[in-house]
DNA sequence: GGCAATCGTTAGTGACACGAACAAAGCTAG
DNA sequence: CTAGCTTTGTTCGTGTCACTAACGATTGCC
């Protein structure tokens, strides 16, 4: 009995939503999304990228991609040029104001994982970081359209 | 840096599109999807209730329940009666082919967290139920629609 | 007997994951 | 060099899902 109690699928989809509830909730008050974080970020870690990299660091998919630059070149926080060593290419840049609405989305989202993890010891972060770590890294070599 | 992959909300979120994707395609191969085994589960479970009882059991809306109740009367998985006791009220009951339809899924759903736990360990997979189901809980307050 | 709460239901919104197809550009093999 | 394959950005469309709003019918409460 209690099947559903004890799924580790369905934990995981609960957990996810009430997460990604959080987060949204959160993020809004910026006026940003999860994807715009994603972008700002991995731009910041690993440098501009055409939109295909940028799409296979985050795991957004390329058709998706387009509306999240173009929602953030509209608040000026990256820049959309051309790449003149590949014509089919866009580089995507991080702009200043990109830079600093990445910290304010850096400091919320802080504030959310206390929350979300309040009830868990710091040992417990970590194994649970670990766990979860193992498991998307093991479930990796999918890739969207190669069946 | 590495932020992306060291956020837990992102891990959360992640971890439940590889398991909702499993879930979901192994469910269609018997013409089914989440909510279905999760009504199905439950009124196997805690017997036949109303579709309030089973929007609070399940988690699902209650302007969602319709649909898959729907659904699942035109497979014939469950009855959907009025209750003479209170006429604003249904009462959903299981139906002997909802009752080996559950079969069917638990098989099914056995096999996909088979896949999806395969790079943890035993004593790893009771760890993340319980960190799970602790956050889960904790979070359990939340109702929709009260702010 | 009137009011608030409950229940089922419909309709709609917005975010997401994902697919199909296309034009432009680049790469490769004969 | 040319024909063919691949990559890139882009548009349009699909299905699922969480969630809101509103409504008629019913019921419980005071």
């Amino acid at each position: 009995m209690d099947r559903l109690r004890n799924l580790r699928a369905r934990l995981l989809s609960q957990a996810a939503i009430h997460s990604d509830r959080l987060v949204n909730e959160a993020l809004a008050t910026a006026d940003a999304r999860k994807w715009h974080y994603a972008v700002l970020a991995t731009l910041a870690e690993q440098g501009p990228g055409s939109q295909a990299q940028l799409s296979a660091r985050t795991g957004i998919y390329r058709s998706d991609i387009v509306a999240v630059v173009n929602e953030l070149t509209a608040r000026g926080q990256v820049e959309r040029a051309p790449n003149p060593d590949d014509r089919r290419q866009n580089v995507i840049t991080l702009t200043e104001a990109g830079r600093r609405q990445l910290g304010r989305l850096d400091r919320i989202l802080a504030g959310v994982e206390d929350d979300l993890l309040a009830p868990l010891t710091g040992p417990e972060r970590a194994e649970l970081t670990r766990l979860l770590t193992t498991l998307v890294d093991h479930h990796k070599g999918w890739t969207p359209g190669v069946s």
